[in-house]
DNA sequence: TAGATTGTTAATCGATTAACAATC
DNA sequence: TAGATTGTTAATCGATTAACAATC
């Protein structure tokens, strides 16, 4: 365990193993990878895969314990624990994400963020200060931060990341469309609106050529 | 071409094509696939296949024409014309989507918006005017909508899919972590923020532990 | 010509699926 | 016991990379 890269798409597919045995009618003790694949519409022995690389395993004929998979699941996916995250540009894209009750749920949580737009800086967006951007060093640092989330503008993304990294953090996700330059030992989670408007529009088109 | 299914990772590796050629020092008039690679981190076999699938070819010794690969990876992207999207749900999220003026750049048009929040019907943000969502399956027959981008808590996220799927829309992107029912001649690209997050807070822990 | 570069064919790698034995 | 279900081993599939011939 621990070690293999994982890949999004296994990610992907986790967390709609969590969302699908939250909404299961409750009483629901066991459930199979069988039920699991059918309802997702996904095969069963990729579902029981899955679940063997997260938890102690299933019983034959009886299936998996459901709220030991939902722990397990949890566990795996960082939900039992927070992390805690800088956010860097409170634009209308950054106070979306300042207002996303959810990350808390997927245990993330945004404990500052930072701005130069004199109008909001010092205020607060949902119980998170936003200050000057020319704090980031120092308070990422302070706060022993270790990721970071880049939601300014193309043209200072690169420089918000050299910030960012060199307050320590080590981990940065990006919404900016802009590819960053960083070290070896920085992991980056690449938001990619382009690629995922290109592939919607795509697949709209081939969808309506077969059709006709 | 045309017919075979793309994957994401393509799209993600075509934008950044793109991105890598507009930066190109002014000028430069051909560039080699080996060179594309070396800048992006890439084998310089797939940068060929790759450009193979969207443009004429390259010249042995020069390599590709500069000028007419944006062109082609333009057309392949969809950047040449504009897709007409409805969007549902004008929170945080969908205010920080109506303004992302990158869309336009990448061929997409958010033309209208529906929302229930008395506060915000009737009024326009960057041009779209915020409507009613009674007038939802309406609008989106008559405007011809075939592009759905839901951005709405998800206790209502399936209702709206069903809304807009009754007015023609053929393409949803969704950015609730609800999972949806639909029938099979609608695509999806579901935005999976839940999973990204995971990805994230997994991939720190791993470097960590690495490094440790 | 020599060498950089393309484009294709073959090999490898990883992820998914099929087949099947184990087990409750 | 019989059958549903797990978990593993083998086969398949698709994507990536290596090897190499073609060419400007």
């Amino acid at each position: 365990m621990g070690d293999q890269p994982i890949s999004s798409k296994l990610y992907k597919r986790l967390t709609r193993y969590i969302n699908h045995l939250k909404r299961l009618p409750p009483g629901t003790v066991n459930i199979s990878a069988t039920a699991i694949a059918e309802s997702l519409g996904l095969n069963d022995v990729q579902v029981r895969k899955d679940l063997a690389l997260i938890s102690a395993g299933g019983k034959p004929k009886v299936g998996y314990e459901v709220s030991s998979l939902v722990l397990d699941l949890e566990k795996f996916l960082g939900w039992d624990n927070y992390s805690e995250a800088a956010l860097a540009g409170v634009g209308n894209l950054g106070k979306a994400l300042l207002s996303y009750t959810n990350f808390e749920k997927y245990g993330l949580k945004i404990v500052v963020a930072f701005d130069d737009n004199p109008d909001i800086v010092g205020k607060e967006v949902n119980g998170v200060r936003i200050l000057p951007s020319d704090k980031m060093v120092d308070l990422c640092t302070r706060m022993n931060l270790k990721i970071g989330i880049i939601a300014v503008p193309e043209s200072s993304a690169q420089k918000v990341c050299n910030m960012l990294i060199e307050g320590g953090v080590r981990a940065i996700w990006n919404f900016s469309p802009m590819h960053l330059d960083f070290p070896e030992n920085i992991v980056l989670k690449q938001e990619d609106m382009a690629a995922s408007v290109a592939m919607l529009t795509n697949m709209l088109r081939q969808s309506i050529e077969k059709k006709v």
